[in-house]
DNA sequence: CCGAATCCGAGCGGATACTG
DNA sequence: CAGTATCCGCTCGGATTCGG
């Protein structure tokens, strides 16, 4: 089990961050808190500020459906259950860092054309 | 002016087969479509099926907001009005073909792993 | 601790009609 | 031709509560 992650690893990242998106509101995200290493729902609950259990629930089952992730639950009291990128779902790291690397490159012009644009109006 | 598009470039292609999104819903589409050159307004709305004219103009205005492209409005009668492609804009390609690149290599498997998840239910 | 169940507001995206 | 104006359904995502 690797690291503890860093809670506010996402902090700062607001979606205009992040043009390029892969699936849905926090595929991406849970795949970067997964890239590490297996995590469990509270951890992944923990770094994704905000994300209600619900909602959690629903893009790890959607991810598990697609093969990106496996679920494992422990039959322990208190429970616990395992989540872990497959080889499928750790293969779009690779997608998703050329849009990371284009975000680093050209978002500060993407960021001056609205300023830019705002000011026009 | 380069050929005329092709209506059916993008039949085929259900938002299943790009996992990768980038921004909203037809933003991609219309780098896309403007990949070879200048188009009309019409040329759009005619590649990108069912799409209503509002709509079209969000995205359109939202993106030459952002500077991925530009509005060119020449005073004629009938209007014509020319979009295009900005370097930004165009610099968008690249995590595109990224993501098309992994659909290419890895969607099949997505697609299985999402047959057997509804075989088993 | 890990969810399931229920309810709900906001906003995205679309249908339709109309205009310079 | 290239939009604008108006209306609206529907889905996403969240709040809250409850259960094993």
């Amino acid at each position: 089990m690797p690291e503890p992650l860093d809670p506010d690893m996402f902090t700062g990242c607001p979606p205009v961050a992040s043009p390029i998106r892969i699936g849905d509101k926090w595929t991406a995200k849970i795949v970067r808190s997964l890239e590490s290493g297996p995590r469990r729902f509270t951890e992944l609950q923990t770094v994704l500020r905000g994300i209600t259990p619900k909602v959690l629930t629903e893009s790890l089952r959607a991810m598990e459906r697609d093969g990106l992730l496996t679920r494992t639950a422990y039959d322990e009291i208190p429970p616990r259950v395992v989540y872990e990128l497959t080889d499928l779902g750790r293969s779009l790291l690779e997608p998703m860092n050329a849009g990371c690397e284009w975000a680093r490159k050209h978002l500060s012009e993407l960021i001056d054309a609205r300023k830019s644009w705002h000011a026009a109006t």
